[in-house]
DNA sequence: ATTTATTTTTAGACAAAACTAAAAATAAAA
DNA sequence: TTTTATTTTTAGTTTTGTCTAAAAATAAAT
């Protein structure tokens, strides 16, 4: 599998999960950076390979093999962006790139050595679940605390949205994953929430509210 | 630069080693187990980027922003070696395939916090020296253990042949990085040696002498 | 149920990095 | 110093992954 194929797998995965009826052409190339017209054409080299399965017009979905290459791929990005924040020092907004280089180094034996080496971590930085060498996947419960009710305590365990921007404005305000979190009030009219979070009172927008995970 | 670009500057930097008056089409060739004609091209390619200095017919030297390219990449490559081995328990024999890889991961910070992690080391795992972050070498002195004055004790610092026949007798015979290396005689018919490692009597060849390094 | 808009696919082209086969330059040998 | 052998380069293809532009299929709107 080439750089190019494992990419085009690695998102069609992540859209499936989204629609899982089958994935379209110009969503890939969206993700991709890229043209439908190459997708297409990719379309056809993965479909030969019995990674996808695939007819004109109608999208596509990963077969067994390809969605096992998928989780695979997933399971180095993710142990990687652990080893960088846990061993490397980096931080949470940093680790995203890189690991998208790493996640196509292809030693199987490395990627379970360094899962080991990790302590066999369940979740990467960002709370994302890790694929176990088996690819099976650990379902970690978690609402949005934008959904949650008012006057109960939490603790922070993931971000939906993992952008820099985003992830820079948590730091700032000292939100990390294994924050308390309680919720104090809800504003009914723009549904702003008023938070403690370690200790700390906190006014919070839906937006912010709507892209963290809290257990 | 491409990884297939930065595969040629690794190698017409090893070779430099051997050949700094410039280094010939086709041991470029047989390293990269390609054809001349793709060496010529890529030659081209690398000169106009201002890589290499090149005249047709005359071989090729690294100019000075090669050099320094070819000693970031020996640094990714050995710092990786020495991260597969001392953080991941690989052996000796098994890291170089991986490194190859890993070698040509972009990011700076990446590489410069992965030296901090693992304590700024000046050699890899094969006894070979490590750039640092500006690229200087530091020089290890060494003897090949064949060239050695008889009755005297040195420690094993490197091999010359890092290949995996070689390295797997050396941990078949126990003898390590650090082992103490005392030579008791030596055959002159054929230049055999009787040494004493790490206070165990052994006999070894001439070829075996020649291929590691004391200090 | 047509027409219009959108999405997707085809067809043809291009750049990178490799190849083969033939030509040119250099080195070695007679 | 020619001739022969070797090395290197050129010229022309191939493959992979991309592109543009045009055609075809599907979806949406009148």
């Amino acid at each position: 599998m080439t750089i190019s194929e494992e990419n085009y797998i690695k998102v069609i995965y992540h859209l499936s999960l989204v629609s899982p009826k089958g994935v379209n052409t110009n969503a890939i190339a969206g993700m991709l950076d890229t043209k439908a017209s190459s997708v297409t054409d990719m379309m056809k080299k993965l479909s030969d390979k019995d990674l996808v399965s695939y007819q004109k017009y109608q999208g596509v979905t990963l077969t067994d093999k390809g969605l096992h290459s998928a989780k695979m791929i997933v399971r180095k990005h993710r142990l990687w962006e652990v080893f960088l924040v846990d061993k490397l020092g980096f931080s949470w907004d940093e680790v995203h790139e890189i690991a998208e280089e790493l996640e196509h180094i292809k030693s199987e034996q490395l990627i379970n050595k360094l899962d080991a080496f990790l302590g066999f971590p369940v979740a990467d930085p960002h709370g994302d679940p890790i694929p176990d060498a088996k690819g099976v996947i650990k379902k970690i419960e978690k609402q949005l605390l934008s959904e949650v009710e008012i006057n109960a305590s939490f603790h922070c365990v993931g971000v939906k949205d993992s952008s820099t921007d985003f992830l820079k404005y948590l730091d700032k305000q000292k939100i990390a994953l294994g924050s308390i979190v309680k919720v104090i009030d809800k504003e009914d009219f723009d549904d702003t929430l008023t938070v403690e979070i370690d200790g700390k009172r906190l006014t919070i927008s839906n937006k912010i509210a709507n892209n963290l995970y809290v257990q």
